[in-house]
DNA sequence: TGCGTTTGTTAGATTAATCAAACATTTTAT
DNA sequence: ATAAAATGTTTGATTAATCTAACAAACGCA
């Protein structure tokens, strides 16, 4: 049993950038200015932060050289990680929050410090594989299996889903939503698929909505009577 | 309507325990080295902390003279005792936490920045009036009115209680409170009361616990079947 | 009334995190 | 192969919060 090293929120949100900008994106390694820039702080910051956290042994980075995580510092995002999934499912669950409000709150709680905390709030919640946005959360061992994300254009017909994130989150596409009538919790069905152009004609509280193959790729879906 | 102001983790501590000291003891104002004691911090923090609550008018306070919260500050400061006894509240009832783990981890909490997740957490709960320790919880205006604290010693005979916080808890007590039986959610009966020295005699799951005048005013309870 | 104790304040340093600007190294492209 | 571009690092300052040690004011009581 190794016990997790001390570490400031400061210091917990370069692992998570590190954790996005490698693992999650298939990339094995990184570097200063992608994080910083992925932080909003200068390279000098960036880099400043790397030289302390491959002091504790989080990272493996050399001067002018590669920078990825280390082992124990990729366990530590993955507990980060658990903590912030965890936290959008219960707001968004219990709490009546939306999809679009969660994120903000986690990237707060995920700082707590009490692993009773988050394993009773998982007992709590039933032990969910996945937050409101379908994305899987890593067990209490810091397993960790990355589920495809669905989108809208490949729902099958007939199945019904609800919304669950947006590739592009812009205000612009936020808008668009709201006005045809796409609630964040409502109901979405597939009622008909034009092979010409991939374009669908979705179902909501008995509207029918068309939308652009364009369109249905940007959404990101959970199916419905799944966890 | 005001807005509050912007504040960091360590000014809402410093909001806090002045509270403690004045407000709540009952005091109309205390002194520098107190606020310092209090929060294991030096005078000379102290002391800095003050003059930057003054420039944003939190506290009432002048060089060597008089020290208290402001009206702001008072505002402030029951914001932070609501956020605090809500997530106390939720520790203790949905998460399985006992009445002596709760303090730590809603002083963590309490610093989360979300108005939304306060008014929801107060609403899944029913909107308790008091927390486990039987300690009044202000409402979201900010009206606080804070109920006498009971002891085991002024409990009606036959009637039934839970252990809600001691006065003294120091681990000695806690563990003399261990080996009586006296489980932390187990249900507490007065059974007898010697009126020559006022000791009492606890029913406990179908056993009979002698206490003396001095243990019974050192546990403070909540009335079973009152929230 | 004055002197000693308590209480409060200032000065100067330290630590974590940040920045801009100057500098160094590596990569890319001709 | 080398110069320009991209990337990474260092230096020196800044801010918030803290400390110790030295100093100043207020209080208390003989």
């Amino acid at each position: 049993m190794n016990t997790l090293p001390e570490m400031s929120s400061t210091e917990e949100n370069y692992l998570k950038a590190l954790f996005h900008l490698t693992v999650d994106q298939g990339e094995t390694e990184t570097g200063t200015n992608r994080l910083a820039a992925h932080l909003g702080v200068s390279p000098a910051s960036a880099n400043a932060m790397l030289k302390k956290l491959k002091e504790k042994n989080l990272v493996d980075y050399e001067r002018y050289g590669k920078l990825q995580l280390s082992e124990t510092g990729r366990g530590s995002a993955l507990i980060l990680l658990r903590k912030h999934r965890l936290w959008e499912t219960f707001l968004y669950r219990h709490l009546g929050f939306g999809w679009d409000e969660i994120h903000e709150v986690a990237e707060q709680l995920e700082h707590i410090r009490s692993p009773k905390l988050i394993e009773q709030l998982d007992w709590f919640m039933g032990r969910p594989r996945t937050d409101p946005h379908g994305d899987a959360i890593p067990d209490a061992e810091g397993e960790y299996h990355p589920a495809p994300k669905r989108t809208l254009d490949d729902l099958d017909m007939g199945k019904k889903c609800r919304i669950a994130s947006v590739r592009d989150s812009s205000v612009a596409f936020l808008q668009y939503l709201t006005e045809l009538g796409l609630g964040l919790r409502s109901e979405i069905e597939v009622l008909e698929r034009r092979s010409f152009d991939r374009s669908l004609v979705l179902g909501i509280d008995d509207r029918r909505v068309p939308v652009s193959e364009r369109f249905a790729q940007n959404v990101f879906i959970v199916e419905s009577g799944l966890d």
